[in-house]
DNA sequence: CGACACTTTGACTGTAGTCAATGTAAGTGG
DNA sequence: CCACTTACATTGACTACAGTCAAAGTGTCG
Protein backbone atom coordinates (compact mmCIF):
# COMPACT_ATOMS: atom_id res chain seq x y z
CA UNK A 1 0.00 0.00 0.00
CA UNK A 2 0.70 3.78 -0.38
CA UNK A 3 3.65 2.61 -2.43
CA UNK A 4 6.31 2.96 1.01
CA UNK A 5 10.13 2.46 0.62
CA UNK A 6 10.60 -1.40 0.69
CA UNK A 7 14.09 -1.81 2.07
CA UNK A 8 15.23 -5.09 3.59
CA UNK A 9 17.58 -5.75 5.98
CA UNK A 10 19.85 -7.74 3.13
CA UNK A 11 20.32 -4.11 1.14
CA UNK A 12 21.04 -2.34 4.32
CA UNK A 13 24.94 -1.39 4.56
CA UNK A 14 26.80 -1.54 7.81
CA UNK A 15 27.12 1.55 10.08
CA UNK A 16 31.08 0.99 10.07
CA UNK A 17 33.07 -2.39 9.20
CA UNK A 18 33.04 -4.81 12.49
CA UNK A 19 37.25 -4.62 12.91
CA UNK A 20 37.25 -1.13 13.23
CA UNK A 21 35.03 -0.64 16.33
CA UNK A 22 36.40 -2.77 18.66
CA UNK A 23 34.62 -1.94 21.47
CA UNK A 24 31.07 0.22 20.25
CA UNK A 25 28.79 -0.98 22.75
CA UNK A 26 31.42 0.63 25.41
CA UNK A 27 29.96 3.52 23.75
CA UNK A 28 26.18 2.77 23.05
CA UNK A 29 23.50 5.33 24.04
CA UNK A 30 21.19 2.02 25.29
CA UNK A 31 24.02 0.76 26.53
CA UNK A 32 21.92 0.70 30.19
CA UNK A 33 18.32 0.55 29.42
CA UNK A 34 18.65 -2.56 26.70
CA UNK A 35 18.96 -5.77 27.31
CA UNK A 36 22.97 -5.75 27.81
CA UNK A 37 22.17 -3.89 30.51
CA UNK A 38 22.09 -7.27 32.56
CA UNK A 39 25.69 -7.88 31.09
CA UNK A 40 29.25 -7.34 33.15
CA UNK A 41 31.66 -5.76 30.96
CA UNK A 42 33.38 -8.57 30.14
CA UNK A 43 30.60 -10.24 29.16
CA UNK A 44 29.63 -7.47 26.70
CA UNK A 45 32.88 -8.21 24.82
CA UNK A 46 30.72 -10.74 23.39
CA UNK A 47 27.79 -9.74 22.55
CA UNK A 48 29.62 -6.83 21.13
CA UNK A 49 31.44 -9.25 18.92
CA UNK A 50 28.41 -10.66 17.34
CA UNK A 51 26.69 -7.43 17.15
CA UNK A 52 26.12 -5.39 13.91
CA UNK A 53 24.97 -2.02 13.69
CA UNK A 54 22.26 -1.15 10.95
CA UNK A 55 19.90 1.92 9.95
CA UNK A 56 17.20 1.64 8.04
CA UNK A 57 14.56 4.56 6.53
CA UNK A 58 11.51 4.71 7.69
CA UNK A 59 9.06 2.38 5.88
CA UNK A 60 11.55 -0.02 5.68
CA UNK A 61 10.30 -3.94 6.27
CA UNK A 62 12.06 -5.32 8.97
CA UNK A 63 10.16 -8.81 8.95
CA UNK A 64 7.26 -10.49 7.83
CA UNK A 65 4.61 -12.71 9.47
CA UNK A 66 5.36 -16.67 8.58
CA UNK A 67 9.22 -15.65 8.21
CA UNK A 68 11.31 -17.21 10.33
CA UNK A 69 13.01 -14.59 11.93
CA UNK A 70 16.98 -15.03 11.21
CA UNK A 71 18.08 -12.16 13.85
CA UNK A 72 17.36 -10.32 17.22
CA UNK A 73 17.65 -6.52 17.37
CA UNK A 74 17.94 -3.93 19.75
CA UNK A 75 16.50 -0.90 18.82
CA UNK A 76 18.67 1.92 19.36
CA UNK A 77 16.74 4.68 18.04
CA UNK A 78 13.29 5.49 16.32
CA UNK A 79 10.00 3.85 16.32
CA UNK A 80 8.91 -0.12 15.06
CA UNK A 81 5.45 -0.83 14.72
CA UNK A 82 4.25 -4.60 14.68
CA UNK A 83 1.40 -4.83 12.85
CA UNK A 84 -0.97 -7.99 12.67
CA UNK A 85 -3.76 -7.72 9.36
CA UNK A 86 -7.12 -9.66 7.98
CA UNK A 87 -7.26 -11.39 4.39
CA UNK A 88 -9.12 -7.75 3.60
CA UNK A 89 -6.24 -5.57 4.64
CA UNK A 90 -7.94 -4.80 7.78
CA UNK A 91 -5.02 -4.01 10.05
CA UNK A 92 -4.09 -3.56 13.56
CA UNK A 93 -0.87 -2.28 15.14
CA UNK A 94 -0.27 -5.09 18.33
CA UNK A 95 2.94 -3.25 19.65
CA UNK A 96 4.67 0.07 19.30
CA UNK A 97 8.31 -0.56 20.25
CA UNK A 98 10.67 1.97 20.56
CA UNK A 99 14.16 2.39 22.17
CA UNK A 100 15.84 0.51 23.69
CA UNK A 101 12.88 -2.88 23.22
CA UNK A 102 14.07 -5.74 22.01
CA UNK A 103 12.75 -6.98 18.53
CA UNK A 104 12.72 -10.83 17.93
CA UNK A 105 11.35 -14.25 19.19
CA UNK A 106 13.76 -16.40 21.51
CA UNK A 107 13.27 -20.26 21.24
CA UNK A 108 12.25 -20.46 17.29
CA UNK A 109 9.14 -20.16 16.03
CA UNK A 110 7.91 -17.58 13.37
CA UNK A 111 7.13 -13.95 14.25
CA UNK A 112 3.56 -14.21 14.13
CA UNK A 113 3.15 -10.44 12.78
CA UNK A 114 4.96 -7.87 10.77
CA UNK A 115 7.50 -5.13 11.81
CA UNK A 116 8.59 -2.38 10.26
CA UNK A 117 10.16 0.72 10.53
CA UNK A 118 7.99 4.07 10.97
CA UNK A 119 10.63 6.37 11.50
CA UNK A 120 14.01 6.04 10.20
CA UNK A 121 15.15 3.38 12.62
CA UNK A 122 18.75 2.27 14.14
CA UNK A 123 18.90 -1.10 15.17
CA UNK A 124 21.81 -3.34 16.70
CA UNK A 125 21.63 -6.69 15.33
CA UNK A 126 22.37 -10.48 16.72
CA UNK A 127 22.21 -13.00 14.30
CA UNK A 128 20.05 -15.69 16.00
CA UNK A 129 22.15 -18.59 16.30
CA UNK A 130 24.89 -16.80 17.99
CA UNK A 131 22.65 -14.77 19.88
CA UNK A 132 20.57 -17.94 21.30
CA UNK A 133 24.28 -19.36 22.03
CA UNK A 134 24.50 -16.26 24.49
CA UNK A 135 21.05 -16.54 26.10
CA UNK A 136 22.58 -20.37 26.93
CA UNK A 137 25.59 -19.01 28.56
CA UNK A 138 24.74 -15.69 29.75
CA UNK A 139 21.31 -16.76 32.13
CA UNK A 140 20.65 -13.19 33.36
CA UNK A 141 20.73 -12.59 29.92
CA UNK A 142 18.14 -14.88 29.27
CA UNK A 143 16.48 -13.70 32.64
CA UNK A 144 16.40 -10.20 31.32
CA UNK A 145 14.80 -10.90 28.23
CA UNK A 146 12.07 -13.31 30.05
CA UNK A 147 10.83 -10.21 32.71
CA UNK A 148 10.32 -7.55 29.45
CA UNK A 149 8.37 -10.57 27.37
CA UNK A 150 6.56 -10.29 30.95
CA UNK A 151 6.12 -6.78 30.70
CA UNK A 152 4.94 -6.94 27.01
CA UNK A 153 2.16 -9.18 27.73
CA UNK A 154 0.72 -6.79 30.44
CA UNK A 155 0.84 -3.97 27.89
CA UNK A 156 -0.57 -6.40 25.37
CA UNK A 157 -3.53 -6.44 27.90
CA UNK A 158 -3.98 -3.08 29.19
CA UNK A 159 -4.24 -2.77 25.07
CA UNK A 160 -7.39 -5.38 24.96
CA UNK A 161 -9.05 -3.28 27.58
CA UNK A 162 -8.59 -0.53 25.37
CA UNK A 163 -9.34 -1.98 22.42
CA UNK A 164 -12.10 -3.61 23.83
CA UNK A 165 -14.14 -1.43 25.68
CA UNK A 166 -12.77 2.10 25.62
CA UNK A 167 -14.92 4.44 23.12
CA UNK A 168 -13.12 6.59 20.86
CA UNK A 169 -12.18 9.54 23.11
CA UNK A 170 -10.52 6.91 25.59
CA UNK A 171 -8.75 5.38 23.42
CA UNK A 172 -7.17 8.81 21.96
CA UNK A 173 -7.14 9.88 25.47
CA UNK A 174 -5.22 7.09 26.20
CA UNK A 175 -2.50 7.25 23.57
CA UNK A 176 -1.62 10.93 23.80
CA UNK A 177 -0.90 10.01 27.55
CA UNK A 178 1.42 6.55 26.67
CA UNK A 179 3.51 9.44 24.56
CA UNK A 180 3.15 11.85 27.46
CA UNK A 181 4.38 9.10 30.04
CA UNK A 182 7.48 7.89 27.82
CA UNK A 183 8.61 11.40 27.19
CA UNK A 184 8.26 11.53 30.77
CA UNK A 185 10.62 8.75 31.58
CA UNK A 186 13.11 10.01 29.05
CA UNK A 187 13.92 13.43 30.90
CA UNK A 188 11.13 15.88 29.07
CA UNK A 189 9.90 17.83 31.79
CA UNK A 190 6.90 19.63 31.46
CA UNK A 191 7.96 23.40 30.12
CA UNK A 192 8.73 26.04 32.96
CA UNK A 193 6.48 29.01 32.14
CA UNK A 194 3.04 27.45 31.01
CA UNK A 195 3.80 23.44 32.90
CA UNK A 196 2.59 22.00 29.51
CA UNK A 197 4.21 18.87 28.48
CA UNK A 198 4.86 18.86 24.61
CA UNK A 199 4.51 15.53 22.39
CA UNK A 200 5.32 14.49 19.39
CA UNK A 201 3.10 12.06 17.29
CA UNK A 202 5.83 9.67 15.84
CA UNK A 203 2.89 7.86 13.89
CA UNK A 204 0.41 9.06 11.04
CA UNK A 205 -3.00 9.60 11.63
CA UNK A 206 -4.02 5.95 10.10
CA UNK A 207 -1.10 3.88 12.25
CA UNK A 208 -2.70 5.56 15.17
CA UNK A 209 -6.20 4.21 13.95
CA UNK A 210 -4.85 1.03 13.25
CA UNK A 211 -3.32 1.47 16.71
CA UNK A 212 -6.67 2.24 18.37
CA UNK A 213 -9.14 0.21 16.24
CA UNK A 214 -10.19 3.22 14.94
CA UNK A 215 -10.41 4.87 11.48
CA UNK A 216 -8.73 7.70 10.40
CA UNK A 217 -11.41 9.68 10.46
CA UNK A 218 -12.52 9.17 14.05
CA UNK A 219 -8.74 9.56 15.57
CA UNK A 220 -9.04 12.89 13.78
CA UNK A 221 -12.03 13.86 14.97
CA UNK A 222 -11.69 13.01 18.71
CA UNK A 223 -8.26 14.98 18.81
CA UNK A 224 -10.32 17.76 17.29
CA UNK A 225 -12.81 17.36 19.82
CA UNK A 226 -10.03 17.66 22.41
CA UNK A 227 -8.63 20.87 21.56
CA UNK A 228 -11.95 22.47 21.38
CA UNK A 229 -12.28 20.89 24.81
CA UNK A 230 -8.67 23.00 25.70
CA UNK A 231 -7.62 19.18 26.74
CA UNK A 232 -4.58 20.00 24.30
CA UNK A 233 -3.32 22.49 21.70
CA UNK A 234 -1.80 21.73 18.23
CA UNK A 235 1.37 23.44 17.85
CA UNK A 236 1.25 21.77 14.45
CA UNK A 237 -0.20 18.67 12.71
CA UNK A 238 2.68 16.45 14.94
CA UNK A 239 3.21 18.40 17.59
CA UNK A 240 0.78 18.69 20.70
CA UNK A 241 0.60 20.34 24.05
CA UNK A 242 -0.98 18.87 27.16
CA UNK A 243 -1.40 21.76 29.65
CA UNK A 244 -2.90 19.74 32.35
CA UNK A 245 -2.11 16.23 31.92
CA UNK A 246 -4.28 15.05 34.96
CA UNK A 247 -7.32 16.44 32.72
CA UNK A 248 -6.33 14.02 29.86
CA UNK A 249 -5.95 11.50 32.72
CA UNK A 250 -9.91 11.83 33.71
CA UNK A 251 -10.61 11.11 30.25
CA UNK A 252 -8.81 8.23 29.52
CA UNK A 253 -10.14 6.23 31.94
CA UNK A 254 -7.36 4.68 32.92
CA UNK A 255 -7.70 1.00 34.18
CA UNK A 256 -9.12 0.83 38.01
CA UNK A 257 -8.26 -1.06 40.06
CA UNK A 258 -10.21 -4.31 40.57
CA UNK A 259 -13.29 -3.69 42.81
CA UNK A 260 -12.47 -6.82 44.87
CA UNK B 1 -21.30 -8.60 40.77
CA UNK B 2 -23.97 -11.09 40.61
CA UNK B 3 -23.37 -12.34 44.16
CA UNK B 4 -21.04 -15.10 42.87
CA UNK B 5 -19.34 -17.36 45.65
CA UNK B 6 -16.35 -15.37 46.78
CA UNK B 7 -13.30 -18.03 48.29
CA UNK B 8 -9.46 -17.08 49.16
CA UNK B 9 -6.86 -19.55 48.83
CA UNK B 10 -6.37 -19.56 52.38
CA UNK B 11 -9.92 -20.96 53.04
CA UNK B 12 -9.07 -24.00 50.52
CA UNK B 13 -8.03 -27.18 52.02
CA UNK B 14 -5.60 -29.20 50.73
CA UNK B 15 -7.05 -32.12 49.09
CA UNK B 16 -4.81 -34.62 51.19
CA UNK B 17 -1.81 -33.98 53.77
CA UNK B 18 1.40 -33.61 52.16
CA UNK B 19 3.05 -36.60 53.77
CA UNK B 20 1.11 -39.10 52.36
CA UNK B 21 1.53 -38.22 48.91
CA UNK B 22 4.79 -39.24 48.01
CA UNK B 23 5.31 -39.02 44.52
CA UNK B 24 2.04 -37.13 43.53
CA UNK B 25 3.15 -35.92 40.44
CA UNK B 26 3.93 -39.69 38.87
CA UNK B 27 0.03 -40.07 38.52
CA UNK B 28 -0.94 -36.35 37.71
CA UNK B 29 -3.27 -35.99 34.56
CA UNK B 30 -1.00 -33.03 33.08
CA UNK B 31 2.47 -34.68 34.32
CA UNK B 32 3.82 -34.12 30.61
CA UNK B 33 1.81 -31.32 29.10
CA UNK B 34 2.06 -29.04 31.88
CA UNK B 35 5.19 -26.84 32.67
CA UNK B 36 6.89 -30.09 34.82
CA UNK B 37 7.14 -31.56 31.25
CA UNK B 38 10.27 -29.75 31.25
CA UNK B 39 11.70 -31.94 34.11
CA UNK B 40 13.39 -35.24 34.89
CA UNK B 41 11.86 -37.50 37.32
CA UNK B 42 14.41 -36.64 40.15
CA UNK B 43 13.90 -32.76 39.47
CA UNK B 44 10.18 -33.69 39.16
CA UNK B 45 10.63 -35.01 42.91
CA UNK B 46 12.09 -31.66 44.51
CA UNK B 47 8.57 -30.10 42.63
CA UNK B 48 6.26 -32.86 44.18
CA UNK B 49 8.13 -31.43 47.52
CA UNK B 50 6.83 -28.36 47.29
CA UNK B 51 3.93 -28.12 45.27
CA UNK B 52 0.00 -28.91 46.76
CA UNK B 53 -3.20 -29.41 45.14
CA UNK B 54 -6.23 -27.52 46.00
CA UNK B 55 -9.86 -27.50 44.86
CA UNK B 56 -11.76 -24.34 44.12
CA UNK B 57 -15.38 -23.77 43.27
CA UNK B 58 -16.63 -22.06 40.63
CA UNK B 59 -16.22 -18.15 41.36
CA UNK B 60 -13.32 -18.64 43.36
CA UNK B 61 -10.78 -15.43 43.08
CA UNK B 62 -7.51 -16.61 42.53
CA UNK B 63 -6.11 -13.30 42.71
CA UNK B 64 -6.14 -9.43 42.19
CA UNK B 65 -4.75 -6.58 40.54
CA UNK B 66 -2.24 -4.90 42.49
CA UNK B 67 -1.91 -8.06 44.68
CA UNK B 68 1.79 -9.43 45.17
CA UNK B 69 1.33 -12.96 43.67
CA UNK B 70 2.53 -15.03 46.42
CA UNK B 71 2.12 -18.14 44.71
CA UNK B 72 1.91 -19.91 41.36
CA UNK B 73 -0.08 -22.93 40.04
CA UNK B 74 -0.77 -25.38 37.10
CA UNK B 75 -3.96 -25.55 35.92
CA UNK B 76 -5.47 -29.44 36.72
CA UNK B 77 -8.81 -29.42 35.38
CA UNK B 78 -11.37 -26.41 34.85
CA UNK B 79 -10.99 -22.81 33.15
CA UNK B 80 -10.24 -19.83 34.67
CA UNK B 81 -11.01 -16.49 33.17
CA UNK B 82 -7.91 -13.07 33.53
CA UNK B 83 -10.00 -9.73 33.31
CA UNK B 84 -9.46 -6.09 33.76
CA UNK B 85 -11.88 -3.55 33.98
CA UNK B 86 -12.11 0.34 34.12
CA UNK B 87 -13.35 2.12 37.26
CA UNK B 88 -16.75 2.29 36.10
CA UNK B 89 -17.40 -1.38 35.83
CA UNK B 90 -16.87 -2.69 32.35
CA UNK B 91 -14.86 -4.92 32.10
CA UNK B 92 -12.53 -7.39 29.49
CA UNK B 93 -11.34 -10.64 30.16
CA UNK B 94 -7.75 -10.40 28.43
CA UNK B 95 -7.23 -14.46 28.79
CA UNK B 96 -8.75 -17.62 29.27
CA UNK B 97 -6.50 -20.46 30.91
CA UNK B 98 -7.56 -24.25 30.54
CA UNK B 99 -5.78 -26.94 32.00
CA UNK B 100 -2.60 -27.45 31.73
CA UNK B 101 -2.06 -23.63 31.90
CA UNK B 102 0.41 -21.76 34.49
CA UNK B 103 -1.20 -19.11 36.44
CA UNK B 104 1.69 -16.52 38.07
CA UNK B 105 4.46 -13.77 37.27
CA UNK B 106 7.39 -14.47 37.69
CA UNK B 107 10.23 -12.71 38.80
CA UNK B 108 8.15 -10.54 41.26
CA UNK B 109 6.26 -7.60 40.50
CA UNK B 110 2.03 -7.26 40.64
CA UNK B 111 -0.50 -9.42 38.54
CA UNK B 112 -1.86 -6.20 36.86
CA UNK B 113 -5.44 -8.38 36.47
CA UNK B 114 -7.72 -10.22 38.12
CA UNK B 115 -8.14 -14.29 37.80
CA UNK B 116 -11.29 -16.25 38.78
CA UNK B 117 -12.01 -19.66 38.51
CA UNK B 118 -14.71 -19.57 35.77
CA UNK B 119 -15.81 -23.66 36.66
CA UNK B 120 -14.36 -25.45 39.34
CA UNK B 121 -11.13 -25.94 39.37
CA UNK B 122 -8.55 -27.97 40.46
CA UNK B 123 -4.48 -26.27 40.59
CA UNK B 124 -0.97 -27.85 41.66
CA UNK B 125 0.14 -24.72 43.63
CA UNK B 126 3.60 -23.73 44.34
CA UNK B 127 4.76 -21.06 46.72
CA UNK B 128 6.13 -17.79 45.24
CA UNK B 129 9.58 -18.47 46.99
CA UNK B 130 10.65 -22.27 46.47
CA UNK B 131 9.23 -22.30 42.79
CA UNK B 132 11.20 -19.30 41.91
CA UNK B 133 14.20 -21.12 43.85
CA UNK B 134 13.44 -23.91 41.10
CA UNK B 135 13.68 -21.84 38.48
CA UNK B 136 17.58 -20.56 39.71
CA UNK B 137 18.25 -24.41 39.67
CA UNK B 138 16.88 -26.11 36.62
CA UNK B 139 16.77 -23.89 33.16
CA UNK B 140 14.38 -25.67 31.44
CA UNK B 141 12.05 -24.70 33.70
CA UNK B 142 13.03 -21.09 33.12
CA UNK B 143 13.02 -21.97 29.86
CA UNK B 144 9.82 -23.32 29.16
CA UNK B 145 8.00 -20.83 31.43
CA UNK B 146 9.30 -18.61 28.90
CA UNK B 147 8.51 -19.86 25.71
CA UNK B 148 4.54 -20.58 27.11
CA UNK B 149 4.96 -16.42 28.17
CA UNK B 150 5.97 -15.89 24.37
CA UNK B 151 2.91 -18.05 23.10
CA UNK B 152 0.16 -16.23 25.63
CA UNK B 153 2.15 -13.14 23.95
CA UNK B 154 1.25 -14.20 20.35
CA UNK B 155 -2.04 -15.18 21.70
CA UNK B 156 -2.60 -11.58 23.66
CA UNK B 157 -2.02 -9.99 19.63
CA UNK B 158 -4.04 -12.62 17.87
CA UNK B 159 -6.88 -11.24 20.06
CA UNK B 160 -5.85 -7.30 20.08
CA UNK B 161 -6.58 -8.03 16.08
CA UNK B 162 -10.05 -9.64 16.91
CA UNK B 163 -10.95 -6.40 19.48
CA UNK B 164 -9.84 -3.73 17.10
CA UNK B 165 -11.06 -4.87 13.98
CA UNK B 166 -13.14 -7.95 13.69
CA UNK B 167 -17.07 -7.44 13.44
CA UNK B 168 -19.75 -9.06 16.10
CA UNK B 169 -19.92 -12.03 13.67
CA UNK B 170 -16.39 -12.82 13.07
CA UNK B 171 -15.72 -12.31 17.15
CA UNK B 172 -18.42 -14.66 17.71
CA UNK B 173 -17.22 -17.41 15.09
CA UNK B 174 -13.39 -16.86 16.05
CA UNK B 175 -14.66 -18.02 19.37
CA UNK B 176 -16.37 -20.87 18.74
CA UNK B 177 -13.34 -21.81 16.50
CA UNK B 178 -11.02 -21.67 19.62
CA UNK B 179 -12.76 -23.82 21.54
CA UNK B 180 -13.47 -26.51 18.28
CA UNK B 181 -9.47 -26.36 17.89
CA UNK B 182 -9.31 -26.68 21.62
CA UNK B 183 -11.74 -29.72 21.78
CA UNK B 184 -9.44 -31.29 18.54
CA UNK B 185 -6.12 -30.79 20.66
CA UNK B 186 -7.38 -32.68 23.14
CA UNK B 187 -8.57 -35.63 21.06
CA UNK B 188 -12.31 -35.24 21.13
CA UNK B 189 -13.43 -35.78 16.63
CA UNK B 190 -15.92 -34.99 14.94
CA UNK B 191 -19.32 -37.62 14.96
CA UNK B 192 -18.88 -40.77 13.32
CA UNK B 193 -22.10 -40.53 11.45
CA UNK B 194 -22.65 -36.71 11.00
CA UNK B 195 -19.18 -35.84 10.96
CA UNK B 196 -20.34 -32.53 13.04
CA UNK B 197 -17.78 -31.60 16.02
CA UNK B 198 -19.34 -30.76 19.62
CA UNK B 199 -18.42 -28.07 22.24
CA UNK B 200 -19.20 -27.08 25.15
CA UNK B 201 -19.30 -23.47 26.00
CA UNK B 202 -17.21 -23.05 29.42
CA UNK B 203 -18.19 -19.46 30.08
CA UNK B 204 -21.88 -17.87 30.42
CA UNK B 205 -22.92 -15.05 27.44
CA UNK B 206 -21.67 -12.56 30.09
CA UNK B 207 -18.23 -13.74 30.24
CA UNK B 208 -18.45 -14.31 25.83
CA UNK B 209 -19.08 -10.75 25.55
CA UNK B 210 -16.55 -9.69 28.15
CA UNK B 211 -13.69 -11.88 26.23
CA UNK B 212 -14.86 -10.46 22.71
CA UNK B 213 -15.73 -7.02 23.92
CA UNK B 214 -19.25 -7.21 22.96
CA UNK B 215 -22.32 -6.53 24.45
CA UNK B 216 -24.58 -10.14 25.61
CA UNK B 217 -27.02 -9.06 23.63
CA UNK B 218 -25.13 -8.73 20.72
CA UNK B 219 -23.52 -12.46 21.60
CA UNK B 220 -26.93 -13.94 21.90
CA UNK B 221 -28.00 -12.52 18.69
CA UNK B 222 -25.16 -13.71 16.74
CA UNK B 223 -25.75 -16.73 18.20
CA UNK B 224 -29.26 -17.00 16.65
CA UNK B 225 -27.97 -15.47 13.40
CA UNK B 226 -25.07 -18.23 12.75
CA UNK B 227 -27.81 -20.59 13.76
CA UNK B 228 -30.39 -19.82 11.18
CA UNK B 229 -27.46 -19.60 8.92
CA UNK B 230 -26.83 -23.66 9.87
CA UNK B 231 -23.71 -22.55 10.68
CA UNK B 232 -24.03 -24.40 13.95
CA UNK B 233 -26.89 -26.00 16.10
CA UNK B 234 -27.73 -25.60 19.73
CA UNK B 235 -27.92 -29.03 21.27
CA UNK B 236 -28.59 -26.40 24.74
CA UNK B 237 -27.45 -23.61 25.69
CA UNK B 238 -23.85 -24.37 26.22
CA UNK B 239 -23.69 -27.42 24.02
CA UNK B 240 -22.91 -26.22 20.04
CA UNK B 241 -22.38 -28.92 17.21
CA UNK B 242 -20.80 -27.82 14.13
CA UNK B 243 -21.50 -29.36 11.12
CA UNK B 244 -18.76 -27.82 9.45
CA UNK B 245 -15.58 -26.18 10.31
CA UNK B 246 -14.81 -24.65 7.15
CA UNK B 247 -17.63 -22.82 6.87
CA UNK B 248 -17.21 -21.41 10.29
CA UNK B 249 -13.39 -20.25 9.97
CA UNK B 250 -14.58 -18.96 6.53
CA UNK B 251 -16.95 -16.40 8.74
CA UNK B 252 -14.34 -15.87 11.31
CA UNK B 253 -12.09 -14.53 9.03
CA UNK B 254 -8.70 -15.75 10.23
CA UNK B 255 -5.71 -13.39 10.65
CA UNK B 256 -4.56 -13.77 7.31
CA UNK B 257 -0.64 -14.38 6.09
CA UNK B 258 0.50 -10.41 5.55
CA UNK B 259 0.53 -9.46 2.00
CA UNK B 260 3.77 -8.79 1.89
C1' DC C 1 -44.09 -24.62 42.92
C1' DG C 2 -41.58 -20.22 43.14
C1' DA C 3 -37.19 -17.90 42.98
C1' DC C 4 -33.32 -16.75 40.62
C1' DA C 5 -29.83 -16.58 37.15
C1' DC C 6 -29.21 -16.61 32.60
C1' DT C 7 -30.65 -16.07 27.74
C1' DT C 8 -33.30 -14.49 23.94
C1' DT C 9 -35.97 -11.20 21.44
C1' DG C 10 -37.81 -6.62 20.23
C1' DA C 11 -37.83 -1.61 19.57
C1' DC C 12 -35.11 2.21 19.52
C1' DT C 13 -30.73 4.99 19.92
C1' DG C 14 -26.16 6.55 19.35
C1' DT C 15 -21.39 6.01 18.36
C1' DA C 16 -18.27 5.21 15.14
C1' DG C 17 -17.91 3.95 10.17
C1' DT C 18 -18.44 5.18 5.20
C1' DC C 19 -18.22 8.04 1.37
C1' DA C 20 -17.04 12.33 -0.43
C1' DA C 21 -15.18 16.86 -0.56
C1' DT C 22 -12.05 20.20 1.03
C1' DG C 23 -7.87 21.74 3.38
C1' DT C 24 -2.86 21.80 4.38
C1' DA C 25 1.93 21.10 3.90
C1' DA C 26 6.07 19.48 1.67
C1' DG C 27 8.38 18.46 -2.50
C1' DT C 28 9.07 18.56 -7.80
C1' DG C 29 9.89 20.50 -12.02
C1' DG C 30 9.01 23.97 -15.60
C1' DC D 1 8.88 31.58 -8.21
C1' DC D 2 4.68 29.46 -8.93
C1' DA D 3 1.77 25.81 -10.69
C1' DC D 4 1.31 20.95 -9.87
C1' DT D 5 1.59 16.61 -7.52
C1' DT D 6 1.34 13.79 -3.67
C1' DA D 7 0.53 12.44 0.91
C1' DC D 8 -1.76 13.35 4.89
C1' DA D 9 -5.46 15.51 7.67
C1' DT D 10 -9.88 17.64 8.57
C1' DT D 11 -14.73 18.33 8.02
C1' DG D 12 -19.48 17.24 6.57
C1' DA D 13 -23.55 14.41 5.50
C1' DC D 14 -25.36 10.14 5.93
C1' DT D 15 -25.51 5.12 7.37
C1' DA D 16 -25.18 1.01 9.87
C1' DC D 17 -23.59 -1.86 13.39
C1' DA D 18 -23.61 -2.67 17.88
C1' DG D 19 -25.37 -0.75 22.31
C1' DT D 20 -29.27 0.37 25.46
C1' DC D 21 -33.45 -0.36 27.64
C1' DA D 22 -37.20 -3.31 28.43
C1' DA D 23 -39.88 -7.48 28.36
C1' DA D 24 -40.49 -12.22 27.85
C1' DG D 25 -38.58 -16.89 27.71
C1' DT D 26 -35.83 -20.87 29.51
C1' DG D 27 -33.69 -23.74 32.75
C1' DT D 28 -32.10 -25.07 37.36
C1' DC D 29 -32.33 -25.51 42.21
C1' DG D 30 -34.30 -25.53 46.71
Amino acid sequence: MCGRQVVTLATIHEIKPKSSQPNRCATCAVRHRAVCGALSETELAHVNGISRRTRLPAGSIIFHAQEEASFFANIVSGVVKLSKSLVDGRQQIVGLQFSPDFLGRAYGGENPYFAEAVTEVELCQFPKNKFEKLLFEFPMLEQTLFERTLNELDSAREWMLLLGRKTAVEKVATFLLLLARRAGDQGCVPDADSGAIRIVLPITRADIADYLGLTIETVSRQITRLKSREIIQMINNRTIAIPDLTALEAISNQSGSDTY
